[in-house]
RNA sequence: GCCUUGGUAGCUCAGUGGUAGAGCGCAUCCUUGGUAAGGAUGAGGUCGGCGGUUCAACCCCGCUCUUGGGCUCCA
């Protein structure tokens, strides 16, 4: 047997497993796995033919994806040797770690999951080889089944007979797994579990109701640390929490769950947002509109909404008889007022964008904060072209997008191209031409994209964008979707150059979504500590003593000239508290006048953060604050 | 929607079967201070809502509203 492994082509005897393999090369025991032929194996794997072997170590991706398996069964056999009725179910390896669902009565807490740590604990010092052995369904099904492992025995009878079955023991206890993991318990080297969750069994809700814990493992303390430092700097982040300190927004019991108020500070950044949002569209060639929150409810069942999108709308209204519904998208209204007059070929494209507020029953439990809300307002446009007008469309789209996303302090993404489902209206040749334009304008870009097969919406091709932020999560804002359905719907037409009436092709498109979730996800960047031109004060003001209260004010009164957002703390208080508020706040510029800087017609500057430009004169500060006012501009 | 967790002053949170506390904030006063919290006094709560158990409920029970964590990344 003939074994690719680093470069070489070694020659075997057969029924080695890649554990003995790997020795006979010599390689130490930092190897925990392999890759054979592509596939993450066990190190007892037996290969049964010529393979490729690329050896899995610790530190590894791959490494760490077998040890989290591997923990995860240390927390299964933990979780059943303190409470020994639980029924196990499954317990993958997810992104960051793994999780265990587990049946039981018991309700587990916070204190738990120490005792489940003491005890994973032994079992990982323990340094329990973990070993696999195959079995047949028979006897999977009666050792299962005498455990009283209930869940255990539905997969099994779910699986193909000719499947291969295999369970995975450390020490006595072993679980039904199909692998691959860590040769002994002892590789991991760091773990915690963080929390306890509600699932279902199969994820559906008819079924029972499990618990899950989740959990994370790594080779070594520090790197667990840091992945734990990085939660707490999410949840030091969170814009729900930032969101009532720095007095953004609010949510309450009074107005209803997932309905928004936007206090002063969030709805001053939203509108500067708006402000920059309208003057690039406008340069870009779009036409703004406004349109209702409310429309009868035959224009839905036209747009086929009421069917295919009941589910997240909210209940019908009648008034003077008529059905009414609020609002779940803004297509409808582009489309009737594209359709408010006979359009040429010479018009396309023609290009509506409306700031649109919309609401959508979303259940309770999803709602989160500004992220997933019921009423949020989409950036939201609809681009009315011909096939042939896509490809160039997409790429001022993209521009548009790209624009933007830097302007925020977004540079990282991911792109994803999403082509033709199962169920799909308009012809093949559209679907291709389309989905063809769209690729085309990311190549030309030199933009990076990942295909994703059939996932697609049923009425056309679309480009996803998916944002990395400051710590290194990931947010899908941007989306860019062609459609070949409500143009069908609404009859959408216009005159060609041959006196001919043919249908438009519409692009909908959204670069943040929503102003909600996107402002969410700023203020999660930033930390809350907006960038100057996008920050709701821009400038504090703070006087030394009362003998400073005119000077101040004038300060104010030049600074207001320029559109600078500025306050002044006259409050009867020491410096120090001042100062400590200003940071608190994050106020991007903070001006300290006394005496001297009276008499001397200066200011004492410190930058958020407490970096200090110090004492200069007030009309240089002017000058520094017009450059920077104009960096905003030309974002 | 379902599982689970919390709901006590504007905010952050203690607390007990015998009708409530702290810090911050707020008001008033003293202090006129120089780069991350000066001091004093005071106001402020039907302990989420409704119902029940009890001599007595913020506490126990039921319902309801609401917050947070989650609800296939598959043995």
């Amino acid at each position: 047997m003939k074994i690719d492994i680093e470069g070489n082509s070694v020659e075997f005897e057969n029924n080695l497993n890649v554990g003995e393999i790997l020795c006979k090369l010599k390689y130490d025991n930092s190897v925990i796995g392999a890759l054979v032929d592509g596939e993450l194996r066990d190190i007892s794997y037996q290969p049964k033919k010529n393979v490729t072997l690329v050896p899995v170590r610790e530190n590894s991706k791959e490494g760490l994806d077998l040890i989290r398996h591997t923990a995860a069964h240390a927390l299964a056999e933990a979780v059943q040797s303190i409470y020994p009725n639980t029924k196990v179910t499954i317990g993958p390896v997810i992104e960051n770690g793994f999780y265990y669902d587990f049946y039981t009565e018991k309700n587990f807490t916070e204190e738990d999951l120490e005792l489940f740590e003491k005890k994973m604990l032994e079992i990982i010092n323990g340094k329990k080889p973990i070993i696999k052995k195959i079995i047949n369904k028979n006897d999977a099904l009666s050792m299962f089944g005498k455990m009283g492992e209930f869940f255990k025995e539905e997969i099994i009878n779910d699986l193909d007979d000719n499947q291969e079955i295999s369970i995975y023991s450390q020490g006595n206890w072993f679980d039904l797994c199909r692998g691959p993991h860590a040769p002994n318990t002892s590789y991991i080297k760091a773990f915690k579990l963080l929390n306890v969750a509600g699932s279902y069994w199969r994820g559906d809700e008819q079924r029972e109701s499990l618990q899950r814990i989740y959990g994370t493992a790594f080779f070594n303390k520090k790197d667990l640390k840091k992945y734990l430092l990085m939660l707490e700097e999410a949840k030091k982040r969170d814009h729900r929490k930032l969101g009532k300190e720095l007095n953004l927004f609010s949510i309450t019991e009074e107005i209803g769950p997932g309905l928004i108020l936007w206090h002063p500070n969030g709805a001053t950044v939203r509108t500067i947002i708006e402000d920059y949002w309208k003057n690039r569209h406008m340069e870009a060639g779009y036409q703004i509109v406004y349109t209702p929150h409310v429309a009868k409810a035959s224009l839905w069942e036209t747009s086929g909404h009421s069917e295919f999108y009941r589910e997240n709308m909210f209940t019908q209204m009648v008034i003077d008889k008529n059905k009414y519904e609020i609002k779940p998208m803004n297509c409808p209204f582009h489309i009737m007022i594209y359709k408010s007059e006979l359009r040429s070929y010479k018009d396309l494209p023609v290009k509506f964008a409306e700031i649109g507020t919309v609401y959508r029953y979303e259940r309770s439990g999803v709602l989160h904060g500004l992220f997933r809300a019921r009423g949020f307002t989409q950036d939201d446009a609809h681009i009315f072209c011909t096939l042939d007008q896509i490809e160039l469309e997409v790429d001022q789209v993209i521009d548009l997008t790209t624009r933007f996303l830097k302007a925020f302090g977004f540079s990282d993404y991911e792109i994803f191209v999403s082509t033709r489902p199962k169920r799909y209206v308009g012809s093949k040749d559209e679907w291709v031409q389309a989905t063809n334009a769209l690729k085309s304008s990311l190549k030309n870009k030199g933009l990076k994209f990942s295909i994703d097969e059939g996932g697609g919406a049923f009425y056309g091709p679309k480009i996803d964008l998916k944002i990395k932020d400051v710590i290194g999560r990931s947010w899908q804002c941007s989306t860019i979707q062609v459609d070949f359905n409500l143009p069908k719907r609404f009859d959408l037409n216009y005159i060609s150059r041959n006196n001919d009436r043919l249908q438009p092709v519409m692009i909908h498109r959204a670069i943040f979504g929503s102003f909600e979730r996107f402002f969410g996800i700023l203020v999660e960047h930033y930390a809350g500590a907006f960038p100057f031109w996008l920050a709701p004060l821009q400038v504090k003001i703070l006087t030394v003593s009362e003998e400073q209260l005119d000077y101040s004010d004038s300060l104010k009164k030049e600074l207001d000239k320029i559109k600078l957002r500025v306050d002044i703390d006259k409050r009867n208080e020491k410096l120090g508290l001042k100062i400590r508020e200003a940071e608190v706040g994050k106020t991007p510029y903070i001006l300290t006048v006394g005496k001297s800087e009276m008499e001397n017609k200066t200011v004492n500057v410190r930058q958020y953060g407490g970096k200090q430009i110090g004492e200069i004169k007030f009309k240089d500060f002017v000058s520094m604050m017009k450059k920077d006012i104009r960096k905003g501009d030309s974002l």
